[in-house]
Parts: C-alpha cells; structure tokens; sequence
DNA sequence: TGTACTTTAGGAACGTGTTCCGGAACATGT
DNA sequence: ACATGTTCCGGAACACGTTCCTAAAGTACA
C-alpha cells in the first residue's frame, strides 16, 4: 500500500470558509499523476489507482477534476509549461516553424500526450503556458502579411497537421510495439499488383520510408504555401 | 424486443465441416451494426446492445470479430466500399486532390467514422475498396515527378492532414453541440492582451472563421509545395 | 448407438470511467 | 448544548469493452 498518509487537515486555519474542509487538492491529485506515470507508466494511471495512490476514495477525485479527459489535458499543460521557451527568430515564417515545431517535438516526446489531443475541445483547454505557442504562431502570420482571417486559417492548418501527425505516428508505434515487427503498414491483406500496381512496387519501401520524421521539411513547405496564398491578390 | 430472431441454422446444409455450426456470421454482425447506427445513432452502438438486436449472447461477437475497433474499421470499410469512384482528372495532381478529398469528405460526413481514425494502424486495415485511394495518390505523386520514397512521403503528408482536421473538426462539433454556442475556443479562461495581444485581438473572429471548411484550399497548397520540393534537385 | 473430436456459444467475472446519494465534518446561529 | 446550513467525502452501483472457461451442437468413426 504505496502512499497512504494522514489525510486530516493539520492545520485548522481558519480560512473564513463554512463546511467541511478539503482533504484532497487538484495540485496534489496531478502530483500524484506524475509520480504514477513517472514510476509505472502512463498506460498504469487508472482513476482507482490513482485514488489509492493518495490514500483517497475513488470518487472523490471526481469533485476536483470534471473527468480522467480533463485531468490528462492539465497534465499536458503543466508539461508544456516546463518546456523552455526557444529563441525566436526574427524572420516571421521562421518564428512560425520554431514554435510549430516545439509544440510538435513537446506532444511526440510524450507519448501519451496523444491522448489528450482525442480529448474534446483541446486547443481551447489549453493553458497560459502553451498559448504562446498559438500567439507566436498566429502573430507571425500577421507579421508576414496576412490578415487576422488568414492568421487564424494560418494556424488551424499547421494544428490540424500537427495532431494527425502525433497522432498516427503514436498510434502506429504502439502497433509496432505490439504486433512485433510484422507492420508492412499493408501487411494483413496482400497487394494486388494488378489492381495496386504502385503500392505493390513500394512494398517494403513504404515501412522503412514511414520511419522518417519529415515534419520539419513538411511544415515549412505548408507554411511557405500558406503563406504564399494570403499574399496573393484576391 | 426489436431484432428477436430464430437462430438455428434452417438448412443442415452439409458442409463438409465438423464442429458445432455457426448460428452467427461476420456479415450478419455489420448488417445489424449498420442497422442500430443508422436508427439510434451511433453513439448507442455498445457491444451489448448490438448482440441484443442479432439476439445472440454478448460474447458471442468476440468469436466473429476481434474487439470493437475491428468493428468500426470494418464499417468505415463497407462505408468507403459505397462510395462513388468519382472522374479521375488526367493532371496527376489534380487526382491526388480528388483522391484525398473524396476521402476526406466521406470521413466528415460520417461523424462516427471519426472513432476509426483513432483506432491502431487504421491505413494498414483499409479494405480494397479505399486502396485506390492510396494508390491513386501515390501513383500520380509519380506520375508527377515523385520517387517511389517521396511518394510515400506525399500520400503520409495528405493524410496526418486529413486525419487531424477530420478529428479535431469532429472532436469541436461535438463539442460545440454539447456545451451550446459557448464556443470562443479559448473561451474558458479569457485571455490577456498584454501576454497574447493578437489572440486578444482576433477574439471573436476566431470561431467564425473556425467554422470555415478549407480542406481543398489548403490540401492544394501542401500537394502543390511537396511535388515542387520533390522536383528540385538535391 | 455410443464415444471421441471439433468448433461455436455464451454466462460469469474483471477492470475501466463515471454518477448518485447519503452521510461526515466543519462554521455559524440560537 | 443543539440545530442549521454548507461543503466535501466516498461506498454502492452502473454501463462499458473484454477475457476465461465450460457447455452445447454438430461430425466422424467405432
């Protein structure tokens, strides 16, 4: 039975509040979410055992967080705030992929940050701590020419890149991790030649080319088109 | 009690198999699936629910498919399987904008088919029936200049694009639908204009525009960027 | 007819996230 | 001291997807 402690309030400070006083706070429920991850892994982080991990009723988690959902997207937003703030660069579309960037490298070098990105409503749920990221993004699309329409399309089309990008590859490396090595990407039913006749040219191509990380490039080209298009004369 | 049925199998057809016959069949399974989505709405799709309406024992489905994801992958399949192959242009890139947009469109027009996305290696479990998609895209990458490598970087590219607006778009509907207009995306925490002026700025342009669908506008920029970057020399 | 073998069916049970509601624990008023 | 009002806790219970294991329903062969 890892961490059971004293649960009674010590302090009987007089907070000038009536009822009965909290025995559990938000802080110390995500603290203990991160020690839970930390030590045993993500997939490990169940709401009993949560619960049990502060020495708490299960449902009492529930009158401090709205759900599991809300609970992992504080937690991503208490992640992208230690991230270190990179330098920007002066150079706009440069600034754009910079922060585009972090926010990527920052979601994929947490696996289970996918899981937050499911969650409804994400981008609106995010913290101070990650909203520079968006302000970056978008004043930077101002700053090279666009108006705050096209600023706004700006960003939802890297966002929109960004999350499947995290997305599938986070998927596909947990298949991978699975199934074994046995991932042709089409491995279960086999090609075609006749009917695929490129797929079945690419074959074992298509794995091992799967394996590259191309967001960098990808992203600057969507940028530059982006870009590019909002510069143009209706 | 909707759906009740006799199960025995009227026809002692012999099989020429031993063992107990099956009073339940793959196909019967989706029919019933398609049956319960199409009255109750998807979000009433439970495994319980399901075994109910063919009238057969809840666990008895795990014997014709592997666990409900299986299910759902299986359905977006048969879903893509009834779509019109539309005119294919002869521009080379103009087909992989029809290819992925034909795609895209059947995706967001069946909101569900938004839970597949998510479900491991979904590309590796695509039916014939949305192969010539793939192979329409990577194919014309070719045709219009591509490796076999950047080919499959393009058809990648398109779809982490794809799969992010279709899910995050998904995922703000139905978020949208639950909390009322209360939609501003950043309208939990009002935000500051001296730490995020331009968001501050934007303010209300931000969901109006959100609401805008530029799926080909910005799919043409990214195919138009990858097949200019493919063309150039090393 | 009966025994062995083979394949499918499905009830029991588990772990999950989540809701409901009764009661505990406090401050305040009488 | 007691009642009242208020806030918080947490067990019971639910629906969900899923696994395990035993029984059912056949065929094949004696």
């Amino acid at each position: 039975m890892p961490g059971q402690r004293d649960r009674r309030q010590p302090a009987p400070t007089p907070t000038g509040r009536t009822g009965r006083p909290r025995s559990t706070s938000r802080a110390e429920i995500l603290a203990a979410a991160r020690r839970v991850i930390d030590e045993d892994g993500w997939e490990t982080l169940t709401v009993r055992r949560l619960a049990a991990e502060i020495g708490v009723g299960t449902t009492t988690l529930y009158h401090h967080v709205h759900n599991k959902d809300d609970l992992v997207v504080e937690l991503v937003n208490q992640h992208l705030d230690q991230l270190a703030r990179p330098e920007l660069p002066d150079d706009p579309r440069e600034r754009i992929v910079v922060a585009a960037t972090t926010m990527h490298d920052a979601l994929t070098n947490w696996p289970w940050a996918a899981e937050a990105l499911t969650a409804d409503g994400f981008i609106g749920r995010l913290g101070d701590s990650a909203l520079w990221i968006v302000e970056t993004i978008v004043a930077g699309a101002v700053d090279a020419g666009c108006t705050q329409g096209q600023a706004v399309d700006v960003f939802r089309s890297i966002w929109y890149y960004t999350v499947g990008e995290v997305l599938v590859r986070a998927r596909s490396d947990r298949r991978r991790a699975q199934v074994g090595s046995a991932d042709t990407a089409f491995g279960l039913h086999r090609l075609d030649p006749s009917r695929q006749p490129q797929l079945a040219a690419i074959g074992d191509l298509w794995p091992e080319r799967s394996a590259l990380d191309l967001y960098p490039q990808v992203l600057r080209i969507i940028v530059d088109g982006l870009l590019a298009e909002a510069a143009r004369p209706a």
